[in-house]
DNA sequence: TCTCCGTCAAGAGCACCGCTCTCTAATCGC
DNA sequence: GCGATTAGAGAGCGGTGCTCTTGACGGAGA
């Protein structure tokens, strides 16, 4: 009874997991708007009207990839984080730089599903903002460790922020408890920074302009460190 | 002979202009992949086909929007920049930045069209590159400018680009003649800084996180503008 | 063991899409 | 005025997301 209720359960599951398998390969090879519900089906060897059963609507499976694509960079970022050494704080900023930048090289049209423009009547389900952090949350834990090891020290370039901004800081902070509001804009700053400078690669601004990319990307974004208040 | 000639033009030329102002309006509504030619044919009380006469194909009709919103863009920015004094270099980065943001809070559809994740099988032809620099062309001058005046004092927290960056700064100085390797690195980083923000507003990520956006837009361009050396 | 009910694949069908082709009518250049 | 060019209309092809109905299968309870 139960056992053959999860036998049943068990074969959907198998079958969700190769259907998200299909469409992330077309979504990797074709883009979001190449992604069609009907080719993955026939590539299962299924009537089109079957998938509706695993997934209520295309969006739906988006969805699904969406998440996906957030754990798969929270992961990537998480690891990179976790190689360096505790106190290393330049060193583990870099890490997450770095591996934010080669996950989107290596995943430009899921790059482009999380920090491109939005799926036009697509809103993202309640399900999606916990994965979508991940990475956020491990930015966090490396401001917030250098801060309360009092290795964070404020640029002279940087105005105090205006005092409105310390109710949108408390929301903040609970990503790097403890930082104070002059710190956390100059960390939203660099975040932004971050992911513009990625950005601009992945979806071809530098073109025909940059061409030793990954140079200019270490240099900016040990300039952004420092922006930041990392030590050397 | 000519007049004629002209006539035949002149119908044609207000045709296209026609075709074009509705598909913004599609574009501005529904969003790129919103965009049908036959529901813009539908809307000119043509049959679909018709349109091919003008348009080759979607993507030519996109292509025209392209150029279009880079063309607004671009005037939005270069006004902004006009109505400062030539000498208030960070009163003429911050007017910049702000005609950016606006213009994309304005037309967030054609801001993705132009920022966001690239149409895919959608290679911009060459008429596009000309537009596309027109904003980065008015910062260029900005830099430039301040340079020449000696406003532009590095701050402290740079190392100083790699070498082998000259290359492509010999590029991008077309923009922003006679300025140093360094700062070019630094007004790359600002710019894309600029755009960073901009796209993580305009693109949702600062939703339920960030709700006093202009004010820590303000604030994070203030600080870029002192990374790049602006003065006070 | 048999029956019943929930789950599933399949197929037809709807309305839409980009795009092509052919045909006819209007228009322009000479 | 006549031949050449251009424009619009219409049918049609293959594709899309999605819905609905039908019939088969298999596990759960009588």
């Amino acid at each position: 009874m139960n056992a053959s209720r999860t036998a049943r359960e068990r074969v959907r599951a198998e079958l969700i997991r190769e259907i998200t398998d299909i469409a992330r390969r077309h979504l990797a090879t074709e883009g979001a708007t190449g992604l069609s519900l009907r080719a993955v089906a026939r590539e299962m060897g299924m009537v089109s009207s079957a998938i509706y059963r695993y997934f209520p609507s295309r969006d739906d499976l988006l969805t699904a990839l969406i998440i996906d694509g957030y754990n798969a960079l929270g992961e990537a970022v998480e690891r990179a984080d976790a190689a360096c050494a505790r106190d290393d704080f330049t060193g583990r900023w870099l890490a997450v730089c770095r591996a934010v930048r080669e996950w989107a090289l290596a995943h430009p049209h899921e790059y482009a599903l999380l920090y491109g423009s939005p799926v036009p009547g697509y809103a993202a389900p309640q399900d999606t903002i916990a994965p979508a952090v991940r990475d956020t949350a491990v930015y966090g834990r490396i401001v917030a460790d250098a801060h309360r090891a009092g290795r964070l020290t404020p640029p002279p370039i940087c105005p105090p922020p205006p005092a409105i901004l310390a109710e949108d800081a408390k929301i903040v902070r609970s990503l790097m408890p403890d930082v104070p509001d002059d710190v956390v804009t100059r960390a939203i700053a660099a975040w932004t920074g971050l992911f513009g400078m990625v950005s601009f690669e992945i979806f071809g601004q530098f073109n025909n302009t940059i061409t030793h990319r990954a140079e200019l990307f270490e240099h900016n974004m040990t300039c952004l460190g420092h922006l930041l208040g990392l030590p050397e």
